[in-house]
RNA sequence: GGGCUUGUGGUCUAGUCGGUUAUGACGUCGCCCUUACACGGCGAAGAUCCCCGGUUCGAAUCCGGGCAGGCCCA
């Protein structure tokens, strides 16, 4: 225990991080897989390494955080582990602008390993800011997806989901950049504004509009609504598609928008979303006009060959020369672009991998879960009902993982390899035997490769220990903490990933966290330039502040603003406490005994007061209420413990007569506690007052325990904090210094109070305490209602019972009559439906009288 | 357009079950450098609880309808 002369008189936050991160282990916060703890798995989310760990992953990192040091302290066998999800285009872009080259420039493996080299150096930037936080992460436990121990078990998984008839291939329309020449996922799609041409043409008698005539080849009906008087009639009729000469189909769909263009619309195979929709309702034909390159087809006739942009303009001509084009008109529309590139995405049917979607089995399997909050399981039940499509789940890209399979060149048929043998390149390896089919011994590879949310959708199975078959020997996990925008993928995806592997539900529990907007109240983007990063504000105020915004900021759940004044009162919370840590540690030094009983009256009312907020804050942080908790420690240490109790024993202290070791002794205690509560929110801080308290680290205690009943002190004790509050009120508007003396001063209770003479040292007063009433004319001075009785007694005639009572003359108000006249009526007094407000009145003396509900101070002024 | 969600002093925010005078922080104003802290203490001002209607003795809270914001999706 150092002394506290010792104690710098500033609290130098970046020093004092900086020396207790430089001081833990990474081993303290491993997972014990030989413990007989209860254990308690955290599938941490596997972020994206782009290099930069922003301030939204920190808001969920410290929840995660928040959950795994308190659970520690609980006595839980924790893991906290950390996963990276590398695969995905992004890198690939990255890799292509970095080396200026693009994938198809360098062999598929030397490409992949530009990938890795790139993300590993990623990871490293944000190990460092995650470590810089704070994190209690267990380091033991990381997985990297891009790996072969970790995408070995991705392989195994789509193996194993093939084997049970839940991945099928088939044809299907995918949103493709004809540019980059892949399937791209709906994520990946941009849409920007554009200024089109809507042209006008007749459709064999039908004016149609439409602002792709490049695909008048590929369409391959004509829809209207079905309450469309101008075409009642034509449903099932056919009609001569121009120039191309093809008949379709009139069908009726209420999607068809009445108002647009002319009413009716050419449904091609695929102009954008809604042909998709209307193809698959309507079991259309398909025509695929456009290939991979974004080249016309044969389908296209004499336009084959062209460019789609060749096609658009030769056809508007030949329309024109035919006389069938009518007007032309300019449109503003939203168009989906490549991200990567800016071409515009055409959609074309491809076969792809799918995933097969059951709903029920899902939702059955998320119902197990609790929700926190409750109600962010309605978005994934939205979400998993409206689901029309099965999971796509192929890529036509590089640095991802290869789908597992070959193709027989003799009889088409599917290879797998065997589970020994993964992982697999299929590209590069090949099947160690002959076709089992035809003994064929050519095979292709697939070069497709899957979804990156095939790979994060095994975290929960991974770091429950999965070796690629069964069931893990830790699953399912406790808890699963992530953002509210990713329900509907990776929350989704690892249920019904779960639910076909192991034939369950993956986590206990779900803990949301919501976004982190700007201080602007905006999502965060660079076009505003309101992104904060979480370097900044640790550069300033260090990560405990930052820590304490993201306990504070916000309920579970909600979306939080960041916001540097919170951040600021946050560091001025802790140099207060660092003061009053200060403060209590210059007295302990004292000869104070550590072990002495509590004896005094406001230093068993500050144990009671510490008891509540121990009980209030544990109630808080096992249903992660992490801003209820912070609020009730920081109540409870600046106004109970800093303003309330130290004012009152500080003279107690500095005396040299007894009562000073109850006081110390209260004090080590409440601090000591402190010091527990704050250690998941501000684990640094807490440490290392601990330390200096105790020695030890509080890391490695328990959550406290802490109860404290003493009923009187509770009351005697609010009696005195309240009276005392009064009197430093009374010199203030008397313009008076707080510490000035202040003369004699006599306060009537209902009850004896033993103070110790507290109220006389913390008011510079002639201070006692006495019973029963001073000899003052009392008058009485209204009535003070409580509704909560009044209310459920007397329902519709509380209004007039409340009349009637005020009516009362003084006397009756004091010794109230048994029932009262309500509208003619007799209406019994429910007890304690009032208490009358009496003012006091001094007769003769110069004394001032102060009245706090049944407590009366008088003041005498000479002294 | 759909689903979910939010709307509380100048700003941000608490407010499970309806109950007297609506929580806290920042900011503002006044007084005070009182041997832990001026990054502090004591006090003050400041709110049609988004709007309209309903249920109720009583609504920030429950119900219906608007308006506005956020996230996700079409």
């Amino acid at each position: 225990m150092s002394p506290s002369h010792q104690l710098p008189k500033n609290y130098d936050i970046e020093e004092v991080e900086r020396r207790w991160q430089d001081t833990w282990r990474d081993e303290e916060n491993y997972f014990d897989p030989d413990s007989t703890k209860p254990r308690f798995i955290i599938d941490t989310p596997p972020p994206y390494p782009t290099g930069n760990f922003h301030i939204g992953n920190a808001l969920n990192w410290f929840y995660i955080d928040f959950v795994a040091r308190y659970k520690r302290m609980r006595g839980f066998n924790v893991m906290f582990p950390q996963g990276w999800d590398c695969h995905g285009l992004p890198t690939e872009v990255k890799v292509e602008e970095t080396y200026g080259i693009t994938k198809n420039d360098v062999p598929r493996e030397r490409f992949r390993e530009m990938c890795r080299d790139l993300t590993l150096g990623n990871i490293e930037k944000m190990r460092a800011t995650m470590r810089r936080l704070g994190f209690s992460t267990d380091w033991s436990h990381e997985y990297v997806t891009m790996l072969p121990e970790y995408y070995k078990k991705t392989q195994a998984s789509f193996l194993q989901m093939l084997k049970a008839g839940d991945i099928y291939q088939s044809e299907h329309p995918v949103n493709f950049c004809t540019r980059c020449e892949t399937a791209i996922a709906f994520a990946e799609v941009n849409y920007a504004p554009r200024t089109t041409t809507l042209n006008y043409f007749d459709f064999d008698g039908v004016e149609i509009a439409t602002t792709r005539p490049e695909l008048l080849a590929a369409c391959v009906a004509v829809a209207v609504h079905p309450g469309d008087e101008r075409y009642r009639g034509m449903k099932g009729a056919t009609l001569a598609v121009p120039i191309f000469g093809h008949r379709v189909p009139v069908i009726e769909d209420v999607a068809v928008d009445p108002e647009f263009g002319s009413g009716a619309v050419m449904i091609c195979t695929f102009g954008d979303k809604t042909d998709v929709y209307w193809w698959k309702q309507h079991s259309l034909d398909l025509r695929k006009a456009i290939d991979r390159q974004g080249v016309m087809t044969a389908v296209a006739g004499r336009y084959a060959g062209m460019s789609s942009d060749a096609c658009r303009k030769a056809i508007l001509e030949d329309m024109e020369e035919v006389g069938i084009l009518k007007r032309r008109e300019e449109l503003e529309q939203r168009v989906g672009t490549c991200w990567r590139c800016k071409t515009p995405i055409e959609i074309l049917s491809e076969r792809q991998w799918f995933v097969r979607v059951h709903q029920k089995e899902i939702l059955e399997a998320a119902k197990e879960i609790t929700w926190l909050p409750e109600h962010m399981f309605t978005r994934l039940e939205n979400w998993t009902e409206s689901m029309e499509w099965d999971w796509c789940i192929s890529r036509q890209r590089i640095f991802a993982t290869p789908i597992p399979v070959w193709f027989c060149d003799a009889c088409g048929d599917t290879i797998l390899p065997a589970m020994e043998d993964l992982p697999v390149d299929p590209t590069a390896d090949m099947p160690k035997a002959p076709c089992p089919r035809c003994g064929g011994t050519r095979f292709t590879g697939e070069k497709d490769v899957l979804d990156t949310w095939m790979d994060s959708s095994i975290s929960v199975l991974h770091v429950t220990g999965w070796d690629g078959s069964g069931r893990p020997p830790l699953f399912p996990a406790q808890l699963r903490p992530q953002g509210h925008d990713i329900i509907r993928t990776w929350a989704f995806y690892t249920i019904l990933r779960s639910k076909a592997l192991v034939g369950s539900h993956p986590w206990e529990q779900i803990l949301i966290n919501g976004m982190v907007l700007g201080d602007d109240g905006f999502k965060m983007s660079k076009s505003r330039n309101n992104i904060i990063s979480p370097e900044e504000v640790v550069g300033k105020y260090g990560a405990d502040a930052l820590r304490q915004w993201g306990a504070g900021g916000a309920a579970i759940g909600s979306d939080i603003m960041f916001n540097w004044n919170d951040v600021v009162a946050a560091s001025r919370f802790q140099t207060k406490l660092w003061n009053i840590f200060r403060f209590v540690m210059g007295h302990l030094e004292r000869g104070a005994d550590p072990a002495a009983p509590v004896t005094e009256l406001i230093d068993r009312w500050l144990l009671v007061r510490l008891s509540d907020t121990v009980a209030e804050a544990t109630a808080a942080m096992e249903g992660y209420q992490f801003d209820r908790a912070l609020k009730a420690v920081r109540e409870f240490a600046w106004n109970t413990l800093a303003d309330d109790y130290i004012e009152i024993a500080k003279g107690r202290l500095y005396a040299e007569e007894g009562g000073r070791a109850s006081a110390a002794s209260a004090l080590r205690t409440t601090m000591d506690v402190l010091c527990r509560l704050l250690a998941p929110i501000i684990p640094h801080f807490a440490e290392e007052c601990y330390h200096i308290l105790t020695g030890g680290s509080v890391h490695k205690e328990a959550w406290p325990d802490f109860t404290y009943a003493d009923d009187e002190a509770r009351r005697h004790g609010d009696l005195l904090v309240k009276t005392v509050a009064e009197l430093r009120r009374y010199k203030h508007d008397k313009g008076m210094a707080l510490n000035a003396p202040l003369g004699h001063v006599t306060i009537y209770a209902p009850e004896p109070v033993d103070d110790t003479g507290d109220a006389g040292r913390a008011l510079a007063a002639d201070a006692h305490w006495r019973t029963g009433t001073p000899r003052l004319e009392e008058v009485a001075d209204g009535v003070d209602f409580n509704m909560a009785v009044i209310g459920p007694a007397l329902r519709k005639q509380a209004r007039g019972f409340m009349e009637a009572v005020r009516a009362l003359p003084p006397d009756l108000l004091k010794n109230p009559p048994v029932a009262v006249t309500v509208d003619g009526e007799e209406v019994f007094v429910p007890p304690g439906s009032f208490t009358p407000k009496i003012a006091y009145q001094v007769a003769g003396e110069e004394v001032d009288v102060l009245t706090l509900g049944d407590v009366v101070v008088t003041i005498g002024h000479s002294s």
